[in-house]
DNA sequence: AACGCGGGGCT
DNA sequence: AGCCCAGCGTT
């Protein structure tokens, strides 16, 4: 039985109603919420968000659309496109599981995003976040939005913490889905305003409580903003001179190649031999690259995008 | 529950 | 030199 805070459904009144006011006047005018939106235009926006910012996202979801504007479309493209026009998002399996996404709808759905729970989260790349997030972006439907942003803005309003703990817990899932509005349509409203509170104000780094609309009912202002409680956060990944960096190297080489590539140049952009071959084995085994062996004894073996 | 997975910009 | 970002899939 998950813990719900008993103070969340008094709070609630208190935190949801200001928000949903701040942002009917501050929102962002951002294209995955226009008027004409569809629903794989959000699907879309919401794969690519995933731990890539909005700055970056926003003209690479313009382009994809532009090119793909329906699940057939992204269906019938080559993988190499796909992967070139993702360009640096970063994390590449994202873009190919995308693609995956985009099948599975053609082959299970008629070529549409599906609108229940169960449906969405199925698709490849779709997890629980993301099932949620389409249901109310896309759908107007109520549905328990929980990312980093509104993970923060509730840990600290109602919760009273500076930051919420490192892996989400079940006690916040319950308390968000206590905070949330039983309407439907006031629910999806809420779910993005509260997202775009934590984005804009009530950020993880400097939080710009002057110009936050719930800073008189903030449990976390209430106590004095006391520091952060977990203290010691994930062990901060490395980057330089790691298998990540040199397999982001190898795809930039590829995405920038006309056609396959031979071993001497990948071999330029990471000389480390073992780390090379490590990474390009698992390159292959993601579905990422594709290797043609040397066609002769004097030949290298060629690398390139996936067809 | 913990880990691997890009890449860039900000402090 | 860290830290953060509309997370997901695998182990």
């Amino acid at each position: 039985m998950p813990f719900v805070d008993p103070a969340a459904s008094t709070v609630a009144g208190a935190i949801v109603e200001p928000v949903l006011d701040w942002y009917d006047e501050r929102a962002r005018d951002l294209p995955w919420r226009a008027a004409d939106r569809t629903p794989w235009g959000v699907l879309v926006s919401e794969v690519m968000l995933q731990q890539t910012p909005v700055v970056r996202v926003e003209p690479a979801w313009r382009a994809w659309l532009a090119r793909w504007p329906r699940p057939v479309d992204l269906a019938a493209a080559s993988p190499a496109d796909v992967l070139r026009a993702w360009d640096r998002l970063g994390y590449p399996r994202r873009a190919l599981r995308l693609q995956e996404c985009a099948r599975a709808i053609v082959e299970r759905h008629g070529g549409e995003v599906p609108d229940d729970a169960e449906a969405l989260r199925a698709l490849p790349g779709v997890g629980e976040y993301t099932a949620a997030a389409v249901l109310a972006f896309a759908f107007g439907r109520r549905a328990v939005v929980l990312d980093t942003n509104v993970r923060r803005v509730l840990a600290r309003s109602v919760g009273g913490e500076a930051l919420p703990s490192p892996s989400q817990t079940r006690g916040e899932v319950a308390r968000a889905d206590a905070v949330a509005p039983h309407d439907p349509a006031r629910a999806a409203r809420w779910a993005v305003a509260s997202m775009e509170l934590g984005a804009l104000v009530c950020t993880a780094r400097s939080p710009r409580c002057d110009a936050c609309p719930v800073a008189a009912a903030c449990a976390w202002r209430a106590t004095g903003c006391p520091p952060d409680a977990h203290a010691h956060r994930r062990r901060t990944q490395a980057w330089h001179g790691t298998d990540r960096q040199a397999r982001g190297r190898i795809m930039a080489l590829l995405r920038e190649a006309m056609g396959p590539v031979p071993a001497a140049a990948v071999e330029a952009v990471c000389p480390d031999r073992e780390r090379r071959e490590r990474c390009l084995a698992s390159l292959v085994a993601d579905g990422l690259v594709v290797s043609h062996p040397a066609s002769g004894p004097d030949e290298d073996p060629t690398y390139a995008l996936p067809t």
